[in-house]
DNA sequence: TTATTTGATGTGAGCGCTTACTTACATATT
DNA sequence: AATATGTAAGTAAGCGCTCACATCAAATAA
């Protein structure tokens, strides 16, 4: 692969227990190789020689290493999923709520792009989302509906226009991890909000 | 996971070796179990007894795992260039390019759908395309490259409206193969087409 | 026609290595 | 004393891959 991880953003200001207890450091030496080497290329051995503890030590701290990338999955995934749901639940028009989501968006990503980027990554290592736990793509789909069915927007299909409004925000972050973007990705906010309202008012014929 | 890989297609028209010789038959074993389990996540002894054989005779045919992995991965992914290249390299107008270049990248991907999701989600694991192989991605720039030097479209950022562009058509790809979209992807050719072009029209402001 | 050689293909036991995880014990903090 | 946290040396299992050998069809020799 060759993933950017940013020019080492060890200075961030995520939430994922950023403080400097050994659990911390275990979850950002596990995020770091999850996203460069894959979950399965990353060994216990190496998280733990980069947390700086021996490898029986990572082991008090959590079951496996299984747990710890649904851990830090988790984490990302009910925050992203969260964003995009208050986001929904105001009344405002569809104009303010896209706004609203893709900045908060954005600058969850690149707050902690690591994190971010390890979630898109390896995000079909978890799916199907576990039933109970909140999804992003299924937030999206409710308030697209949500707009279809207030008259809002044109009706369509709403799996479809959900899918093309996220890819206009997860492709470009997905060449951003791959080196062909450069900069936060709250540089592009705009041309998001743009060409995700462009779909969501585009008729888009059939179907609910 | 749990990857949707279409009710049982075997009956592909794909090219990739479909005759019924072992090495083709290690190749569909070979990119079926990929695509459900990773390429790290499915083992040489699987692959092999998914196509009838011993586990040494899969040595016959290819040198190891990767070879195999690597082989089925340039395969698709060179179609996929070339597909978009043939349609740049015509002189017609943009919005007929983005139409042939949609149209035959959906019937590519129905045609062998297991072969284009292997493509899709394990892409991040042959990044960067070695140099002197092409790519659908700078493909894709090129065109819209040229279609902003010849004032068709608006001037802006080459990359981010590649990425905005290619995002409409990936994800709701992404979203078949998690089983969020049915049916084949080329039902969706229209609204691909017409919402690719509105990004394409759409001003970018800065840059290039 | 027969007999022999040869090369391609297949087998399955097993080798060396790495893996995630455990355990017996040490140290530190309360 | 008790609990939390650390260590180093394991262990058992699984991995990709190799190897000595079998099979068989086509080419060559008798």
């Amino acid at each position: 692969m060759t993933v950017m991880t940013q020019p080492i953003n060890e200075n961030h200001r995520g939430v994922t227990a950023a403080d400097g207890t050994t659990k911390a450091r275990i979850e950002r030496a596990a995020v770091t190789l999850f996203l460069r080497k894959g979950i399965e290329g990353a060994t216990t051995r190496e998280i733990a020689s980069h947390a700086g503890i021996s490898e029986g030590a990572l082991y008090r701290h959590f079951k496996g290493k299984e747990e710890i990338a649904q851990h830090l999955f988790a984490e990302i995934h009910d925050r992203l999923a969260a964003l995009v749901r208050n986001a929904g639940s105001e009344k405002a028009k569809i104009s303010d709520q896209v706004s609203e989501i893709v900045q908060s968006y954005c600058e969850t990503a690149d707050d902690d792009w690591v994190l971010f980027a390890y979630h898109l990554l390896s995000i079909d290592h978890f799916l199907p989302t576990p039933p109970g736990r909140d999804d992003p793509v299924s937030a999206t789909e409710e308030i697209i509906k949500n707009a279809m069915d207030g008259g809002e927007i044109p009706n369509g299909d709403v799996a479809l226009t959900g899918a093309m409004v996220l890819g206009v925000v997860l492709q470009p972050a997905l060449h951003k991890a791959y080196g062909r973007l450069q900069g936060p990705l709250s540089m592009y906010v705009n041309e998001f909000n743009q060409n995700i309202l462009a779909i969501l008012q585009s008729s888009t014929s059939k179907e609910r």
